[in-house]
DNA sequence: AGTGAATAGGTGGGACCCGC
DNA sequence: GCGGGTCCCACCTATTCACT
């Protein structure tokens, strides 16, 4: 397996603070059954698969790629991608992040239950060498990088372009999911009820638990219940803060609720699973 | 830090209705 | 027929307290 991988950051005001940035991007030449996940990004990241062929399992659909196929992956959405066996991909890589990264590619038909699509579209294919061009240029790649992700996205835009109207799509159901999705991980930490993110989105409370339940499998109770629960998974195993800490980190004034309820979620307690017994336990056995 | 019990309030499912 | 909303009720979650 090789790869080639670059990493740039030029948002030094600080997270976000830019309106559109490249963090990384490269490629890879995977071996049999090279994988990720379950597991999340916390940027949006395209993947290009120019040879060989691999799957994607993302929102509880798996799809089959082949070269000439790309997905795209939406930050803080469980996906797993692995290279096929026999004959494993070869894909290059860009992940990006920003204000208003979601703004442009909500302007696309890609989303979390779709994010697959074709290299057709004579844009894909280049990216990795329009990217990796830049770096011939120090004292204006940033600028190069934002120009290169810019016209990318514009050509997606225009040949992927979102199915309808934007107020049609606002009234849309996938959109009021997927919005309803994004409110809960941008919100999980504070105390947040379904009746507050109903109002938020501007829906009925049992309208959006219908229609959450009708995408997800799941309510948007139980959605932000685990999808908790996986954050606090991860604060157990990757931080030193205290139970109550991470209680408190995750949208629970109450460090003894909290344990109740991550018990009753991974059947260990969290102290437990930080000494190691859930550590057969996968993220994606809690969010589907 | 964790468990168990009691309680109040929030949530989801089903049925039904309305407007386009 | 479909999207969107309301009502009722059983169930679940969050809270509190006592205890280990």
């Amino acid at each position: 397996m090789t790869q080639k991988h670059f990493y740039c950051n030029p948002d030094p005001e600080g997270e976000g603070a830019n309106d559109l940035y490249i963090t990384h991007w490269g490629k890879e030449d995977c071996a049999p059954l090279h994988s990720f996940g379950p597991g999340i990004r916390d940027v949006y990241k395209f993947h290009f698969v120019h040879t060989g062929r691999g799957i994607v399992r993302v929102e509880g659909k798996t799809y089959t790629l082949t070269a000439g196929q790309a997905f795209l992956i939406h930050p803080n959405v469980v996906i797993f991608y692995q290279a096929d066996e026999h004959d494993p991909w070869t894909y290059s890589y860009c992940g990006f992040r920003g204000n208003l990264s979601e703004k442009w590619v909500s302007r696309t038909s890609l989303t979390p239950e779709q994010p697959v699509f074709s290299m057709d579209l004579q844009v894909m294919p280049y990216l990795y060498d329009l990217l990796t061009e830049t770096l011939a240029h120090e004292s204006s790649r940033d600028l190069r990088l934002n120009a290169v992700m810019y016209r990318f996205l514009t050509a997606l835009i225009e040949l992927l372009p979102a199915a309808k109207t934007a107020e049609g799509e606002a009234r849309s159901q996938h959109v009021y999911v997927h919005r309803a999705m994004e409110y809960i991980h941008a919100h999980y930490g504070e105390a947040l009820s379904v009746t507050q993110l109903a109002a938020d989105l501007g829906l009925d409370r049992k309208y959006l638990s219908a229609i959450f339940k009708g995408a997800k499998g799941l309510p948007p109770q139980q959605y932000l219940l685990r999808y908790r629960m996986r954050k606090a998974c991860r604060f157990l195993r990757d931080s030193t803060l205290s139970v109550g800490e991470i209680a408190r980190s995750v949208g629970y004034a109450d460090a003894l609720l909290f344990s109740k309820m991550f018990k009753r979620t991974l059947g260990v307690s969290p102290s437990e699973f930080r000494a190691g017994a859930g550590e057969a336990m996968l993220e994606a056995d809690i969010v589907p």
